[in-house]
DNA sequence: TCTCGTTGCCCAAACGTTTGGGCCAAACGT
DNA sequence: ACGTTTGGCCCAAACGTTTGGGCAACGAGA
């Protein structure tokens, strides 16, 4: 029906079929509605509209993007997009821009430093208005630089510095894990804490620790252990700990994906989770209720974060007063920390 | 140390530094080597790149899409982009695509008609030289319109009628599952389908289908069901399956979280999955090796159906030929279907 | 009648790039 | 010495949009 190869459907053409000016046009079309009332009678607007409808006007984003040197598009780095937690948040900041005309570029970065240089540079190459970064590290000097240079952008997910962010209460997250292990009675607990560098990790492990020592209970070095936020990093971190002789009752894994790691570790080492050996995860990914040994999780509203980092990045770029929001985190027990208690979500 | 606030470093701002004009500089910075060659001087050519690399400059995507008509933009739909699958064949159209100089533009359909049509439009309005389609169905009037219309786009992961796509080999993958399963000796087996109107699982299904019929054995259509490609969807599916009266003693899922549902539900009923039930999935996921009970599935090269589609989409539009592919599947064994035989990957 | 304020529209200049063509001088061929 | 080629560069127009200023015409108020 509409456009077929070629669609040089322009202010122009709409103009010129009207017998009116282009920048009539442009004013009713595209501008803002008090300017575009004042620039045509009820009447003109109406004609100029239902032509351009019927035409299938869409503003040439090239055109507008070089009078007004803005794009509408924000750039958002990733470590992964097939990280599930990353995806979900990057769906709210998707969702979130759909909603306001603008235009999301994802990119990975695999947390990688020399990697998130070159992708931001590519963003910034395409003219991105602001960007949104997920694999914010705690001390973090690009992204100092970054807004030295003044480039527009806040954190999602991982805090750094003092740069706008919208993260979960990792500190909160982490004491409610604590509570609701040692509720349990473990004391001889552990924790896979992801890498040192991520704040979420770090927050998570913080906020457990502090709990177990505000009740009189050390947790030792040799029970927190980094590992990649995965599957195989969690097995692994899992199974040194295991390994270990006084092997802890509980396992506190600051990702989902790697307390399902743990889970792999604990049926090699033979334990039954739930019974033998608690293990727990963080996200409730929607995995996590779904597993044969339904995972106990602390979940964190990951959409809401992408959509409310968008938000923040909104304001930023009107200079309006940008503040950092921490989301709280609720737990959900399940099976793997208390058998039979509960089972599916 | 480079651009701050303000970055004006445009074709103009260096040819006048070197009192050259602008044409000279694009045809040095940004023309075709041979083109540049003619336009300049080796020695001017260096002084113009060098001053070019001090200063930063980097074209202005609007400027030259405005002239040139074209973006270097291309537009990724995908049922939604925290699918684990999808993702990462997206990070391999990505991957393709940077090292092309191109941008992707990930949008989330849903696997929803309105939705695909809305977010299609907005990517088109877009000026995204061209598509990928990671949601199309069997039938599938939308991209056959879309594809009248002149719109240039290719499939990736689902394919639909005659459009260029690139795509697991899905009944040779449904065949390899059938023989795994049929050599260990199940005859009363059951299919876990996905949506039927994706060629993935309406495909993998029928050479299942289709092997079991070659060796003498008719699958009855209450043992192949529907259900969305997620954990949910596999679980409630498995449920119904084993709640019948002749329950199977193997059953194939086409997707390993429908599998995942698969296993939870098989636990619920009691059933020790790999030596009480054989329980498989497809796409060998990372997650598959690292389950407490590692899931027996068949592999597909996901990422480099992501690379491929963009190669394919970069000759379409090059008007070149530009023929469907389908990548090999292979099988791997685990404990899921075969307990203790083998454990991890 | 004159002034003033609206209303309704047009004008024109940018924004940064690409690209077909042109032009001058030097080098070359005869 | 004269014509032709080539190297090396410049010219100018166009792509579609936005936006600060116009400028007539008209109605209202004095």
């Amino acid at each position: 029906m509409a456009g077929p190869k070629v669609r040089p459907v322009t202010l122009r053409s709409i103009a010129d079929q009207l017998g009116l000016h282009v920048s009539t046009v442009s004013r009713v079309l595209n501008g803002p509605a008090e300017d575009g009332a004042r620039a045509a009678s009820g009447d003109t607007a109406e004609r100029i509209r239902s032509l351009a409808a019927e035409l299938g006007y869409q503003p040439d984003p090239h055109g507008s993007g070089l009078r007004t040197g803005r794009s509408r598009l924000i750039g958002v780095l990733v470590p992964r997009v097939s990280d599930l937690v990353l995806a979900t948040i990057y769906e709210g900041i998707d969702e979130a821009a759909g909603e306001r005309g603008l235009t999301t570029i994802a990119a990975n970065s695999l947390d990688d430093e020399a990697n998130r240089r070159a992708r931001t540079k590519t963003l910034l190459a395409r003219r991105v208005d602001g960007l949104i970064f997920g694999d914010a590290r705690l001390d973090d000097g690009f992204l100092d630089r970054l807004a030295a240079d003044g480039v527009r952008f806040v954190l999602a997910n991982r805090r750094s510095g003092h740069h706008p962010s919208v993260t979960p209460d990792d500190r909160l997250g982490g004491r409610l894990a604590a509570e609701h292990l040692l509720g349990l009675g473990h004391t001889e607990v552990a924790v896979i804490a992801g890498l040192p560098f991520a704040s979420t990790g770090a927050d998570r492990t913080a906020g457990f620790v502090d709990h177990y020592r505000d009740h009189g209970i050390h947790i030792p070095d040799t029970r927190v252990l980094h590992s990649p936020f995965d599957t195989a990093g969690g097995r692994a971190a899992a199974d040194e700990l295991l390994r270990s002789a006084d092997r802890p009752t509980a396992i506190f894994a600051v990702n989902d994906f790697a307390a399902i790691g743990a889970l792999g570790a604990a049926r090699d080492h033979g334990l039954r989770v739930g019974t033998d050996i608690a293990i727990m995860g963080y996200n409730d990914t929607p995995l996590a209720a779904e597993l044969p040994i339904p995972l106990t999780s602390v979940a964190v509203p990951m959409r809401e974060i992408g959509r409310r980092s968008l938000e923040l990045l909104i304001r930023l770029m009107a200079d309006e007063k940008a503040e950092s929001q921490r989301l709280p985190p609720t737990l959900t027990p399940r099976a793997s920390t208390c058998a039979a208690k509960v089972t599916g979500r």
